[in-house]
RNA sequence: GCCGAUGUGGUGGAAUGGCAGACACGCUUGACUCAAAAUCAAGUAUCGCAAGAUGUGCGGGUUCAAGUCCCGCCAUCGGCACCA
C-alpha cells in the first residue's frame, strides 16, 4: 500500500463536495430536520486559531453522524464582522474596514475549507452586508416602534483609550472588553435597549430549554433576581415626605438602626437648603466619584460614610427614629439606591455601625452579634409581632402581609441585570436609524428607507470628546425630518459589536430574503436551532443579548418560538503548549493551517476532540498530534489485510457491536475523545488479528467518517465505490454486544485475589461457586469462615472471609 | 466574600458505588537499517529480588466494596462582586 498522501486526498474530496454541495440544506424537505449552531467567528485579522476548530468540530461531528441518520441538517456558517479590532487595523493601515473585513473573510472561508467542515456555504451571512444590516436595523425600529429603545443621560462606563462607551456585559471587572484600559465613569446621553423588561421571560424560559447546568446558573445569576419588599420611611423633618428602600429581609425590620442612601439619591438635592452639613456631603461626593473601579473593590471593608443633619428617618412600624446616612456601600443603580440598615443581621450594615458607634438590635436569636452580623435562621425576638417565630419565610410572609395591610410597603422584585447600553461613538457598526429633529424629537427612518447605509469616510478616527466619525460627514448628518420634512440632524453613533450577532441564526433559515428577515415558512421549518455550541465566555452577553431579541420578535410575531436554542453545550478553551491560555502577546498560538499542511485535517480534526474532555480546557501538544496521525495511518493501512467477508466474524460481533454503540453514544454526548479510543481500541484489535473483513471495515469507515471524512471517504471510494458520507449510520444491536463468557475479579474481603471465566448468564451460586473453585481463592479461604458471598452481575464475585 | 468547576502515573486523560490508570503521548528494550527517521514487537503507577504492600489533593466517616457517597479542610481555574 502507497503512503497516505492526506494534501493529495484532502484536497480531492474537498473539491467534491464543493462541486455537489454535499451539505445543502433543503428547507421543507420531508426528513426530519436538525439544526446545528456553532457561533460565527470574528473574522480578525490573525486568522483562525486552534480553538475555532475545536468549537467547531463537536457539532461537525454531530451534524455528519446526523446527516448520515437521514436527517435534513442545517450547519451553516457566517462572519461577525462589525467591531473594534478592524476598525482600528483600518485607522492603523489607512485601509478601508470594508477591504479589512473582506480579506479577512477570505482568509477565514480558506481556513475553514481546507478542515473540510461541512458547513452549507450556500448561506453564508456577513453582519456587515447592507442586506443583513438592514434587518438589524429593521428589528431596532421595531423595538423603537414598541417602546423598548429610550435615551438617558447617565452615568457610563467609557473606556478613554477605545473612546467608547460601553454596556456592563463589555467592561467586566473594569476593563475594557478589547484593549483592555481601566473603564472610567463618565456623564453621557447615551442609547438603552430596555432589556429589564424581559427579565422574567428570560429566567422562565430557561425551564423550556435545555442548557448545560453550569450555562444555566451563570444566566440566572447575571439576570440576578431578587424578591423582597419596598418600605416607606417617614422623614420626621418633612411628614409629606417618605424615603423609599428596598430590602430582601423584611423580616428583620424591628433591628433597623438606621437608614443608608447612595451618595447620588435625588433627596439630598431635593433638601439641599434644609440640610445643615451639606458641605460635608458635597465633599463626600466628590471624592466617591475620584475612588476608581480598583480602589472602591480594595477598600470594600473599610466603610465610610457621612450622617446627614435634617434628615431623620422614622421606622414605619416601631416608630422609633433612624438617622440617614450617606455611603457608597449603597448604589444608586440597584432598587432604590436606600436600604433599612439592619447591624445584627447584615456583615456590611454591621461594620457601618461599629465604625459609627451605631446600635446593634438583635431580631433573630443564633448568632453572636458582638462578633458578627447573622444572617441565618432562628427564632425572632424583640419583633413584636413576628416573635417567636423560626422560619425566614413564614416571617417574611407574615411581614408583608402586615406592611400591605397598613400601607407602609408592598412586595417587590429586583434584578441584577441593568438595561442594555446601546450604542457607540464608532464608525465600524450598523448606523442607528433614527433622525433627531428639532420640533418631533426623535423620529426613526422609514422602513422603506432601509438599510440606512454607512456612508463612505476617510478618516475613522473617533472625535476627541467621544464623538463617531459619522458626526463629522455633514452629508449625512444633515437630513430633513420623515416625519414634518425640516432641518433635522442624523444620529451618528452605531450599535455595538453584539447587535448583528443577535440574530444570524434567523438569517441562516433564508438568507438571501429582500422581503423580510426570513420567510415564515423558512422559520418555522428550521426554529429553534436544535443544538448551540460555543464558548462560556458569551454565556452572559451574546446568549442573554439574542434570546431577548428573539423573546421580542416572537412577542410582536415575527417568529414561531419564544426561545431560539433548544439545546447549549460549550466547549473548553484550547491551551497553548505552556499550560497558558492561548494569547499572540505570548506566543504560544497554534495555527490551524501549519498543522493541516504537516499531518493533514483529518489529524487536527481528530486530534482537537481526543486531546481531552471536550467541556475541559486542555493544553496542545504536538507529540500527541502525531499519535493521532498514527491512528489514521494505521487505519490507512489496513487496507493491506482486508479479507473477504459480508458479515462479521463470528468472534468480532459483540466487539464490532459495543464500539457501534460507545461511539454513537459518546457523540451525543459530546464524549469524542472516548469516542475515538473506542475506535483506537478496536483497530488494535485488527493488528492483534492481523486481518480485517469487509463487513468489519466498512463499519469502521462509517464511524469514524464524522471525525475523519477526507480519508474515509477515500478508503471506501477505493474499497466499496461509491460516497462514504451518503451511506447509512452504522446500527448495533444491544442484544449483540455481550459476549457468551465473561471474565469477572474474585475479590477475598474487597482485594482481588483472582479472575475467574463464567457463562454471562450465570446465577449467583453458578458465578459464586465457580470462583471457589479457583485454586488461588480455594487456597485463600481454606479453612476460613465465610461471612458473606456477593456476586455482581457481570462484575466480580466478593468474599467476606474472617 | 458569594456561586460554579476541577484536583488521578513522567504527560493529556479513562472509569452506571464493583478489577484504578482505558486510549494516547513520552520513555526503556528488541526487530528492521551501514546509520537515522518511519514502522513493527515487548515493557512501563510506586516500593520490593519476590511473595506482597501502598496508591486517585489532605483529614475523618458510611459500605462487603469509595476516584465515585457524606462531613470538615487545602489548592487551582472560571464567573459575579458592597446587589441591600
Amino acid at each position: 500500500m502507497n503512503k497516505y498522501d492526506h494534501a493529495a486526498v484532502e484536497a480531492k474530496w474537498q473539491k467534491y463536495w464543493d462541486e455537489h454541495d454535499s451539505f445543502k440544506a433543503e428547507t421543507g424537505s420531508k426528513k426530519p430536520k436538525f439544526y446545528a449552531l456553532v457561533e460565527f467567528p470574528y473574522p480578525s485579522g490573525a486568522g483562525m486559531h486552534v480553538g475555532h476548530i475545536k468549537a467547531y468540530s463537536g457539532l461537525e461531528v454531530v451534524s455528519r453522524k446526523r446527516r448520515m441518520q437521514g436527517y435534513n441538517v442545517l450547519f451553516p456558517i457566517g462572519f461577525d464582522a462589525y467591531g473594534l479590532p478592524t476598525e482600528n487595523t483600518a485607522i492603523k493601515t489607512g485601509v478601508h474596514p470594508r477591504k479589512v473585513t473582506d480579506n479577512n473573510i477570505i482568509k477565514f472561508t480558506g481556513q475553514l475549507k481546507k478542515v473540510g467542515f461541512s458547513f452549507d456555504w450556500s448561506r453564508v451571512v456577513d453582519t456587515t452586508e447592507e442586506d443583513y444590516y438592514k434587518w438589524t436595523q429593521w428589528i431596532f425600529l421595531k423595538m423603537f416602534e414598541n417602546g423598548l429603545v429610550f435615551r438617558d443621560k447617565t452615568l457610563v462606563n467609557y473606556c478613554p483609550s477605545c473612546k467608547v462607551v460601553l454596556s456592563n456585559e463589555d467592561s467586566q471587572g473594569g476593563k475594557c472588553d478589547v484593549c483592555h484600559s481601566d473603564i472610567i465613569q463618565k456623564e453621557k446621553e447615551v442609547w438603552y435597549l430596555r432589556i429589564t423588561e424581559y427579565a422574567d421571560k428570560l429566567l422562565e424560559g430557561l425551564d423550556t430549554v435545555n442548557y448545560l447546568p453550569n450555562i444555566r446558573l451563570q444566566q440566572e445569576n447575571w439576570i440576578g433576581r431578587s424578591t423582597g419588599a419596598f418600605v416607606n420611611f417617614k422623614i420626621k423633618e418633612f411628614p409629606d415626605e417618605s424615603l423609599r428602600i428596598y430590602t430582601t429581609r423584611p423580616d428583620t425590620l424591628y433591628g433597623v438602626t438606621f437608614m443608608v442612601i447612595a451618595p447620588e439619591h435625588p433627596i439630598i438635592e431635593k433638601y439641599r437648603d434644609k440640610i445643615k452639613n451639606i458641605a460635608e456631603l458635597d465633599a463626600y461626593k466628590t471624592e466617591c466619584a475620584k475612588k476608581s473601579e480598583f480602589e472602591r473593590t480594595q477598600l470594600v471593608k473599610d466603610k465610610t460614610g457621612v450622617c446627614i443633619d435634617g434628615l431623620t428617618g422614622i421606622n414605619p412600624i416601631t416608630g422609633k427614629e433612624v438617622p440617614i446616612y450617606i455611603s457608597d456601600y449603597v448604589m444608586m443603580g440597584y432598587g432604590t439606591g436606600a436600604i433599612m440598615a439592619v447591624p445584627a443581621h447584615d456583615q456590611r450594615d454591621y461594620e457601618f455601625a461599629k465604625k459609627f458607634g451605631i446600635d446593634i438590635i438583635e431580631v433573630i436569636k443564633g448568632g453572636d452579634i458582638s462578633k458578627e452580623a447573622y444572617t441565618g435562621d432562628g427564632e425572632m425576638i424583640n419583633s413584636d409581632i413576628l416573635n417567636g417565630m423560626t422560619n425566614k419565610k413564614d416571617s417574611i410572609a407574615k411581614m408583608l402581609e402586615y406592611l400591605e395591610e397598613k400601607g407602609i410597603g408592598e412586595q417587590g422584585v429586583q434584578y441584577k441585570m441593568k438595561d442594555w447600553a446601546f450604542n457607540r461613538q464608532r464608525y465600524w457598526g450598523e448606523p442607528i436609524p433614527i433622525v433627531h429633529c428639532p420640533d418631533c424629537g426623535m423620529v426613526p427612518v422609514p422602513y422603506d428607507e432601509l438599510p440606512l447605509k454607512l456612508p463612505p469616510v476617510e478618516n475613522f478616527e473617533p472625535g476627541s470628546d467621544g464623538e463617531s466619525p459619522l458626526a463629522k460627514i455633514d452629508s449625512f448628518v444633515k437630513c430633513k425630518c420623515p416625519k414634518c420634512g425640516k432641518d433635522a440632524r442624523r444620529e451618528t453613533d452605531t450599535m455595538p459589536q453584539w447587535a448583528g450577532s443577535s440574530w444570524y441564526f434567523l438569517r441562516y433559515t433564508d438568507p438571501h430574503n429582500h422581503e423580510a428577515l426570513a420567510s415564515k415558512e423558512a422559520l418555522e421549518y428550521w426554529m429553534p436551532v436544535d443544538w448551540y455550541n460555543g464558548g462560556m465566555e458569551h454565556v452572559t452577553r451574546h446568549m442573554i443579548y439574542s434570546r431577548f431579541w428573539h423573546h421580542f420578535l416572537y412577542d410582536i410575531g415575527a417568529v414561531n418560538t419564544p426561545e431560539p436554542y433548544a439545546k447549549r453545550t460549550a466547549q473548553g478553551l484550547i491551551l497553548g503548549p505552556d499550560g497558558d491560555k492561548m494569547s499572540k502577546s505570548k506566543g504560544n498560538v497554534v495555527d490551524p493551517n501549519d498543522v493541516v499542511d504537516e499531518y493533514g485535517a483529518d489529524v487536527l480534526r481528530i486530534y482537537v476532540l481526543f486531546m481531552g474532555d471536550y467541556e475541559q480546557a486542555a493544553p496542545w501538544s504536538e507529540t500527541s498530534v502525531k499519535g493521532c496521525k498514527r491512528f489514521l495511518d494505521r487505519i490507512w493501512a489496513l487496507q493491506d489485510k482486508l479479507i473477504d467477508g459480508d458479515e462479521y466474524r463470528p468472534e468480532m460481533v459483540s466487539l464490532m457491536h459495543r464500539t457501534v454503540k460507545k461511539v454513537s453514544e459518546d457523540i451525543e454526548n459530546m464524549k469524542f475523545n472516548t469516542a475515538v479510543a473506542a475506535m483506537m481500541s478496536l483497530i488494535n484489535t485488527f493488528y492483534e488479528k492481523d486481518s480485517v473483513n469487509k463487513a468489519e471495515y466498512r463499519t469502521l469507515l462509517t464511524i469514524l467518517n464524522p471525525f475523519a471524512p477526507h480519508i474515509t471517504e477515500e478508503i471506501y471510494n477505493t474499497v466499496y465505490g461509491g460516497i462514504l458520507s451518503e451511506q447509512k449510520w452504522a446500527d448495533y444491536d444491544e442484544s449483540l454486544c455481550v459476549d457468551d463468557t465473561i471474565e469477572i475479579a474474585v475479590q477475598i474481603n474487597g482485594k482481588v485475589r483472582g479472575k475467574v471465566t463464567i457463562p454471562t448468564d450465570a446465577d449467583n451460586d453458578t458465578a459464586i461457586a465457580a470462583a471457589k473453585a479457583n485454586e488461588t481463592i480455594a487456597a485463600a479461604i481454606e479453612g476460613k469462615n465465610i461471612v458473606k458471598e456477593i456476586y455482581v452481575t457481570g462484575r466480580l464475585v466478593n468474599i467476606v472471609a474472617k
